[in-house]
RNA sequence: GGGCCCGUAGCUCAAACGGAUAGAGCAUUGGAUUUCUAAUCCAAGGGUUGCAGGUUCGAUUCCUGCCGGGCCUACCA
């Protein structure tokens, strides 16, 4: 384990560049598995390597002795010392050790890292080839939007940020369910129950907040069936008319779920969420994409049609989840591939008619580029940026963008539709696209609900059951629920009131963008803490604080950083560049910044020294890691990851700025330390905050 | 009945791949230099990680069983 071969290993490094946290992780990875490899001939396909719980103990902790122990019969402390000996230097570290029973912890070169970050130089990545598509929202256009659909597309938001940031081309797709049952009971809501004409309908759908109207429309709808089980039949109608299309109740759909759809469009733009395109079931139907599903789905076999017990007549699949693995004994009992009643999917029904999961393969055969069809599109909603959101049409225009055929796709859709989902995984692995079906990920994430005090506040009557429950169920038929413009609302009245009592001195326009601003930051940052599996049950004082683990938290923390600079009489965005500019012309920041004034970036490894030091570099740290956390949490659909991150930068920056005065600080050396830890902090908070979708006001 | 998820401090949540003394916020209590500083900072108390086994050098994490809760399980979407 000569150095000789320590150096030979260095040479195959794949991630020679770069020296943030991610990529020195990646090539203490790679060094530590070539060593492994020639060494002991061992293949460790995943390396685990950790962070040390203290900054102390160095940057990366490595347990792998603890492993090797026994395939290599030795104590784990003397593998480690091994390993230590024959790795030899790998750029970017300073040193190994060997720790406890026989961790080895690594330290980075702490200088190094923050030449890296003050230059604000990330190397280009590998890339990998194809268009991302993400679908999120997904809002029935029947009513207004509420707390639950916030959730979707802040976390869809969220993810496709994360996934630009890694350099992912993305498409956004907004998938319009205009055809259902949903859509239909408020057409039924306005035809029956108030009795409006068309123009009458057009009317008020063009009145603000016409969601709001739906909403308790629709509710109105649902106990109207109830108190009379004849009304069944209008819904029932008025579904076959909608899904026939070309008659005047199609129309009043069309133009009532047209008329949401805008509403929920401005409703996201109001956080800043965009779509890219919205494809819509009635075109689906219309452009016939169930029949060229259809066809090669009875060719591949994964469809099988029944001819008796319950759902005689149908076209069912197997149902995701449940086991084909039948018992070799009853396997001969049982004919070939014959699915038990209760595992049965039914796709096509005995009338002919598709259900929601057979369109929904059918679209998803679309967005892979396999069905063999495409949607006609026209524009149809042009954000303040100037960008256009396109809708699917049966005719489109003749110039638009390319849509679908991509390489990954990503649906962000909560969990109680996992089986569904699933199936129409299955669905294209049946056909023989098993490569898609790898690259379909159900982004899936638990519900919003509300807290039993929420629920009363809101004027519910409770049962003492529900009072007991931990949460109760948002429910659309009921109008039981927080609706998201009345949420903002709340937000930013409340953001208000505290920027009004803290700068009353500034004007009546600029306090109301602090407000909006400190409102949907808290409003995204509250909807990205929770990590996905856990159910948020809803309570107006959790989601409006501001303060502690909340999204103005970290604002404020940058809005501090802002104001020295201010104070200072600096450019925060471009010091940093001014410190470095000149220097780093040869790409090797290292040598090029020297140390001809005090103050530069090579000269801030003795900043680092001490008890003290170590406390900034700790901030420097998390700084460098933004590009690590993007990477896990692309890799492990967890958005929380980069809220969570956030927070600790913020928590760090605002111990360094409590306990360093820094335009006091004498030593123009070491002010000029501070003053870039701010900098390059500052940027990187609003960085993330960016990724998370929200901006910083101008005071706070 | 079957499938999936959850159970961690008084409350709300973290702890990717099994790893060092299980961490935050809120709430409670006590403190913070007229400063770039209070939407902030420091400190204190608070834990048998639902229960019982198993695997492992090591389990909040993996396996089995039980207890408690949620969701899915329509010829609805």
């Amino acid at each position: 384990m000569s150095t000789e071969r320590s150096v030979r290993i260095t040479f195959f490094f794949k991630h020679l560049e770069g020296f943030l946290y991610r990529h020195l992780e990646c090539r203490l990875n790679e060094a530590l598995h070539a060593f492994l490899q020639s060494t002991y001939g061992l293949d460790f396909p995943n390396l685990v390597i950790e962070q040390p719980p203290k900054v102390e103990f160095g940057e990366y902790a490595l347990p792998i002795a603890f492993e090797l122990a026994r395939k290599l019969r030795k104590a784990p402390r003397k593998i480690a010392e091994e390993i230590i000996a024959g790795i030899g230097t790998v750029p970017g570290f300073e040193k190994f050790e060997v720790a406890g029973a026989g961790y080895i912890n690594v330290r980075v070169n702490r200088a190094q890292v923050a030449i890296e970050l003050v230059a604000d130089h990330e190397p280009a990545e590998k890339v990998p080839a194809g268009k991302v598509l993400v679908e999120h929202s997904s809002i029935n256009p029947n009513k207004a939007a509420h707390v639950g659909h916030l959730r979707n597309a802040i976390l869809g938001d969220t993810f496709v940020r994360l996934l630009r940031f890694a350099g992912r081309e993305v498409d956004i797709q907004n998938y319009i369910d205009n055809t259902g049952v949903q859509v239909a009971d408020v057409v039924v809501g306005f035809l029956h129950i108030e009795k409006k004409t068309r123009a009458e309908i057009e009317v008020l759908a063009a009145a603000p907040r016409f969601d709001f109207y739906c909403w308790d429309l629709y509710a109105r709808a649902s106990q109207w069936y109830e108190q009379d089980k004849q009304n069944l039949q209008k819904r029932l109608a008025t579904l076959h008319a909608i899904e026939e299309g070309n008659n005047e109740t199609a129309a009043i759909a069309d133009l009532i779920s047209i008329a949401v759809l805008r509403r929920h469009l401005e409703t996201m733009d109001r956080l800043d969420i965009e779509y890219d395109f919205l494809p819509r079931e009635s075109e689906i139907l219309h452009l016939h994409f169930w029949d060229a599903a259809f066809t090669k789905l009875k060719e591949a076999g994964v469809l099988t049609y029944e001819t008796e017990g319950k759902n005689k007549g149908c076209w069912v699949m197997r149902r995701a989840g449940t086991s084909n693995t039948s018992n070799t004994e009853d396997a001969g009992d049982q004919e070939e591939g014959k699915i038990t009643e209760e595992d049965q999917k039914v796709i096509v029904r005995s009338n002919g008619t598709v259900g929601y999961v057979g369109k929904d393969i059918a679209y998803h055969m679309w967005k892979f580029g396999l069905l063999g069809r495409d949607f006609g599109y026209r524009k149809f909603y042009r954000y303040p940026n100037g960008r256009d959101c396109w809708i699917s049409s049966t005719q489109g225009e003749k110039n638009h963008p390319h849509f679908g055929d991509v390489a990954e796709i990503y649906n962000v859709i909560d969990a109680r539709q996992a089986e569904a989902q699933n199936t129409v995984i299955e669905a294209l692995r049946g056909l023989g696209h098993s490569e898609a079906a790898d690259r379909y990920t159900h982004f899936s994430y638990e519900m919003v609900a509300l807290t039993p005090r929420c629920a009363a506040e809101l004027g519910y009557e409770l049962s003492e059951e529900d009072k007991a429950r931990p949460w109760i169920e948002v429910s659309g038929r009921k109008g039981f629920g927080v609706k998201a413009d009345d949420l903002m609302d709340a937000l930013i009245a409340s953001a208000r009131t505290e920027v009004d009592s803290r700068h009353p001195e500034l004007e009546d326009a600029e306090r109301a963008a602090i407000a909006e601003k400190i409102a949907i930051g808290a409003l995204r940052f509250f909807m990205l803490k929770y990590t996905k599996p856990s159910v948020i049950a809803f309570d107006f004082k959790d989601a409006l604080s501001f303060e502690g683990e909340t999204g103005p938290y970290v604002q404020y923390a940058v809005v501090r950083a802002t104001n020295i600079f201010r104070k200072g009489g600096f450019n925060p965005d471009s010091f940093c560049r001014d410190r470095i500019g000149i220097a780093s012309s040869d790409g090797d920041g290292a040598r090029a910044v020297s140390t001809e004034s005090s103050g530069n970036a090579a000269d801030f490894g003795r900043y680092f020294e001490g008890l003290d030091g170590s406390e900034i570099w700790e901030l420097w740290l998390s700084a460098a890691k933004t590009s690590y956390i993007v990477a896990q949490c692309i890799a492990t659909t967890e958005p929380a990851y980069i809220a969570k991150h956030a927070f600790q930068m913020a928590q760090l920056f605002n111990t360094f700025y409590h306990r360093h005065p820094i335009l006091a600080e004498a030593d123009e050396g070491r002010k000029r330390f501070l003053l870039t830890t701010a900098a390059v902090v500052r940027r990187e908070l609003i960085r993330v905050l960016n990724m998370m979708g929200s901006s910083v006001p101008t005071a706070m």
